[in-house]
RNA sequence: GCCGAAGUGGCGGAACGGUAGACGCGUACGGUUCAGGACCGUAUGGGAGCAAUUCCAUGGAGGUUCGAUUCCUCUCUUCGGCACCA
């Protein structure tokens, strides 16, 4: 299809096809004018837009379409795109039809809020951003397909958006349901637990709070089991991977009744290690728990509990994180294995959303529970052993310490002796001296008198407080501090009781740590080993009807309003008479009005709700009143499924041009960023498995191959806006071109890894493209009979070019092309292959340039359409072969020999031996070894010291 | 705390278990230039030595190996993600 391209681009560069080659015919390299010229005649010539409907060998490679918010396309994502164009490119050369296309995640909070900054309506700034954005993608020189560009908040992209969303509800996947959400106030909308971070909006840093509001939830979790196995399957970042596992978050284990004491009620909790029943000392309810809730009602001390905890923000919460606090609700439950009774509590450390919302406290083997049980005075008991373990040991103390936790706790100081373990029992009244040493800075002294490695302190503090401590040998510069930073610092520095009594103890760590051991203290279950028989267990209180087999997922239904003006009006009317009704498909799109006030109000409800004309309307099922749904929907939705549009864009009937997609899905390579580990990657395979499921596709995994691009940095620091070094492209590309700024991006660091942005680093890349230009000035035009040596070189460049692409080390693979320049042009004669080589392994990085010089030199179509050169592997073997001779390993001397030569163990043996570099070391010592690695390494051993 | 990645010259970074520092930046010296820039050439990990040469070096400590930047164990540091998920 690109064949009878090459005449017209011919005609159009006659003035430059001048086959006399003198210095003047190569006029100064000015990539603004090459670079805007190419970009116009591709995009003329089509050059990459395949056609959709006939393309012989389907590409699809995806890049992550940008958020047109801030003040325009920034290095970071031009590095992004460039990477990725570069993989494209070469597929092309390669042969097939790559599809590249690009659009604008142009919807969402994003956009919105740089609306605000600016004081411009959403969708005039969208204007804006749009033809900015465009104009700066387009002169980064991607193989982009302009004719598919597609925009998230252009109607005709946004009523299949909605098509989905009604089409998700029709099948039960969209549901309201009123539940403790995440609220920004400073965006003043709902968020998605996956945009809470650590507490705080991941857009704009506020505190998150918690509000009851009646939202709209896609049922993400019912794909929870088919999201989390695929994984397996997929050719993805192996760390991308890791997120989606550890954010879907399987478990297994039990749910377990407890009955309360003189009440009807139970109590379920779940429990993924069921073998320490016998351990639970009480157990705690969250406080969103409706028994919690019940009890507040008579009970005011877990009333105002209650009140206070929900009135703290998740990231309060967080920050006094290891301080649990609780209240004690007087209720009993009873344990349904041994019968005890044991206190029911009310925490926070207990979260709602999480199992059934209430936990069974295992002090002695979960170290959140133990904390508390520490700080409330409740029991402790040991119920699992490591297999031939000594016995654990620690030290208490505090003034209000009672005997009775003395005897409980066992309280005792371990010394750890290189030979084993030793045993100290402090008595009570000595406690207080030990106290002492740390607060008047302790003394070497002290170690003399127990040797010890490390000793773990727990204090308890009068206003209830406990403060753990690792003293330890390798610590010692740090003893003298302690005194000063008792209240906290070195045992948080230090951290590792936990860690600590994990190695040598028989705590928690075996459930952290899946080791295994032996149930004690637990009746007729002691023996069983843990935690591989655990299946037994959960068999033995099945049998018993205490519990049964269950799984849980960290992952939550997917929180898909927002009371925001600028994204898709969620397509559903409520009706007093019928319920929620989705908008009939014909009448799509639900068109987002104009409005004039469109800033958040922060009451809970969309700026839509105000617009009259747009909130009443008709049921579609009755034809009565009835209200639209004024909320809208969160950005991921509409950037869960552009992929399948880019290639549909041209269709008005439907949202999926099924032969397509059949054609061209599942995408081929994907590039992104690692931020969208989870969220827009998650989302998306959730999309595509529904629409498998709905029979309109016939994969049900969207992107077959994905990669995770690394961060640019800027000199040693991370880009962003607060710290003002957020480098725009476009000055660099006036001033270098954007071909010397992709290569410069690309050869910084490994495309995976990232890079650190240097203006200087530029300049040398400029210089390289200005030598490889200038290099033109030498092509001989006789067709210079190549050398072997030279045939050598390019055919290794060829390989090690190719394969470095291929595994995105774009870095090395534009060092080796300068390492070919440099010996090009140290050579007299460059045949023309040489120089045709090097321009085709360039051209994906350096797309105008190369056109260029190519059209040039050759007259021909562009560049990229051209075959990639391929290697072949007889030229790459070397005449004479360098051999390393070593001696007891170290490199002495290298030795020259043919080919041949060097098949020859013997041979190289004497030759090495006779080089006076070599056998200077041998002194006389008698050679125990040889060993030869053929045309590579020979080292002989010799006899060390006498 | 958990998971992941990474620690190599002045800097960005190279090295299928086999000559550590490719390539580039920077720097120095030289050439060119009225001068500066640009360009070209040479050198450039550290120590000792006039030199040939030699010793030391890939965060630290061990181990496997004829041989380790590379594999294993422990440890320290930095960065990224998750974070009271029972």
């Amino acid at each position: 299809m690109f064949k009878d391209i090459a005449g017209e681009i011919f005609l159009c560069y006659t003035p430059f096809m001048t086959k006399t080659r003198d210095k003047t015919s190569i006029p100064k390299y000015d990539p603004s004018e090459i670079e805007k010229k190419w970009q116009k005649i591709w995009d003329s010539e089509k050059t990459y837009q395949p056609d959709l409907d006939k393309a012989k060998k389907p590409f699809y490679n995806l890049m992550m379409f940008p958020y047109p918010s801030a003040e325009g396309l920034h290095v970071g994502n031009m590095y992004a795109f460039t990477g990725a164009d570069v993989y494209g490119r070469f597929k092309r050369m390669q042969g097939n039809d790559v599809f590249e296309p690009i659009g604008l995640d142009g919807f969402g909070i994003h956009s919105e809020n740089y609306a605000l900054k600016v004081g411009l309506h959403p969708k005039e700034q969208a204007k804006k951003s749009e033809e900015n954005f465009y104009r700066q993608l387009q002169a980064i020189g991607n193989g982009f397909d302009w004719s598919k560009k597609l925009e998230t908040y252009d109607p005709n992209y946004y009523k299949w958006t909605q098509w989905i969303f009604i089409q998700l509800f029709k099948k039960g996947l969209a549901y309201r349901k009123k539940a403790s959400v995440n609220f920004c106030p400073q965006d003043k909308t709902v968020l998605a637990d996956e945009q809470v971070i650590a507490g705080l909006c991941e857009r704009c840093n506020s505190q998150v709070v918690k509000k009851d509001l009646e939202q709209w939830f896609f049922k993400i979790t019912d794909y929870a089991e088919r999201l989390l196995n695929n994984i397996d399957k997929l050719d993805w970042s192996e760390k991308v991977k890791i997120a989606q596992r550890q954010w879907i978050g399987k478990s297994e284990g039990a749910r377990i009744k407890f009955k309360v004491k003189n009440s009807q009620s139970e109590i379920e909790v779940y429990t993924t290690r069921p073998d320490t029943l016998h351990g639970v000392t009480f157990m705690v309810l969250a406080p969103e728990h409706e028994i919690s809730k019940e009890i507040s009602k008579k009970n005011n001390e877990v009333g105002e509990y209650i009140k206070v905890a929900q009135k703290r923000t998740e990231q309060e919460r967080i920050a006094e994180g290891k301080e649990k606090t609780g209240v004690d609700t007087g209720l009993i439950a009873i344990n349904p294995v041994n019968n005890e009774e044991i206190p029911i509590w009310v925490a926070d450390y207990v979260l709602g959303g999480y199992g059934t919302g209430a936990i069974m406290a295992v002090p002695a083997h979960d170290f959140r529970d133990f904390e508390f049980a520490l700080r409330y005075d409740l029991p402790v008991v040991q119920v699992i052993s490591k297999l031939n373990a000594p016995i654990r040991s620690y030290l208490m103390g505090g003034e209000d310490i009672s005997d009775e936790d003395l005897k409980r706790l066992k309280i005792k100081i371990l010394d750890t002796t290189e030979k084993g373990y030793r045993k100290i029992e402090i008595p009570k009244s000595k406690i207080k001296d030990y106290e002492k040493l740390i607060e008047n800075k302790m003394t070497l002294g002290f170690w003399n008198e127990y040797i010890a490695k490390e000793i773990i302190f727990i204090f308890k503090f009068k206003d209830g407080k406990v403060k753990r401590f690792v003293l330890s040998r390798e610590n010692e510069k740090e003893i003298d501090k302690l005194g000063e930073e008792f209240n906290g610092r070195v045992w948080k520095k230090k951290a590792s009781v936990w860690k600590w009594l994990a190695k040598n103890d028989t705590y928690a760590d075996l459930i952290v740590h899946g080791e295994q051991g032996e149930i004690i203290n637990s009746g007729e279950w002691d023996g069983i080993r843990v935690p591989n028989e655990i299946g037994k267990i959960i068999e033995l209180i099945g049998r018993k009807q205490i519990g049964k087999r269950e799984v849980n997922y960290h992952l939550r239904d997917w929180l898909i309003s927002r009371q925001r003006y600028w994204g898709l009006p969620i397509p559903m009317i409520n009706c007093s008479k019928c319920g929620w009704q989705p908008v009939p498909e014909k009448d799509l799109p639900v068109l987002l009005p104009d409005v004039k006030d469109w800033k958040p109000k922060g009451d809970g409800q969309s700026p839509l709700a105000n617009i009259e004309s747009f909130v009443k309307t008709k049921c579609p099922n009755c034809g009565g009143n009835a209200e639209r749904e004024t909320d809208v929907s969160d950005t991921f939705l509409d950037s869960a499924w552009y992929f399948f549009r880019y290639i549909a864009t041209d269709k008005t009937k439907e949202a999926l041009d099924k032969q397509r997609i059949e054609k061209w899905l599942p995408v081929n390579m994907y590039i992104g960023g690692a931020e969208h580990s989870v969220l827009h990657l998650l989302y998306s395979r959730f999309i595509t498995m529904f629409f498998k499921d709905q029979g309109l596709i016939s994969f049900e995994e969207p992107y077959s191959k994905f990669r995770a691009h690394g961060l640019l940095i800027k000199e040693g620091a991370k880009m962003s806006k607060s710290r003002g070094n957020v480098v725009i492209p476009d000055k660099y590309i006036k001033k270098f071109g954007a071909d010397t700024l992709r290569l410069y991006l690309m050869f910084i660091g490994p495309f995976i890894q990232g890079g650190d942005f240097y203006d200087t680093g530029i300049e040398g890349m400029y210089r390289f493209v200005k030598r490889v230009w200038t290099l033109f000035t030498r092509i001989s035009d006789s067709n210079s009979q190549i050398t072997n040596e030279s045939q050598r070189v390019m055919h290794k460049t060829i390989k090690k070019v190719t394969e470095d692409i291929e595994n995105l080390r774009y870095n090395t693979a534009i060092s080796s092309l300068m390492e070919y320049y440099n010996f090009l042009s140290k050579q007299k004669f460059i045949s023309k292959e040489e120089i045709k080589t090097l321009l085709l392994l360039m051209a994906p990085f350096a797309p105008h340039f190369t056109e260029e010089l190519w059209v040039r030199e050759r007259g021909e179509s562009s560049i990229h359409i051209s075959q990639w050169p391929i290697y072949d592997p007889k030229f790459l073997t070397e005449s004479e072969i360098t051999i390393v001779v070593q001696v007891n390993g170290k490199m002495r001397s290298t030795l020259k020999v043919s080919q041949g030569e060097s098949l020859n163990q013997q041979l190289i043996e004497k030759i090495a031996k006779k080089n006076q570099k070599v056998n200077k070391y041998f002194n006389n010592k008698q050679i125990k070894k040889v060993i030869y690695i053929k045309g590579k390494v020979i080292n002989f051993v010799v006899a060390n010291g006498y």
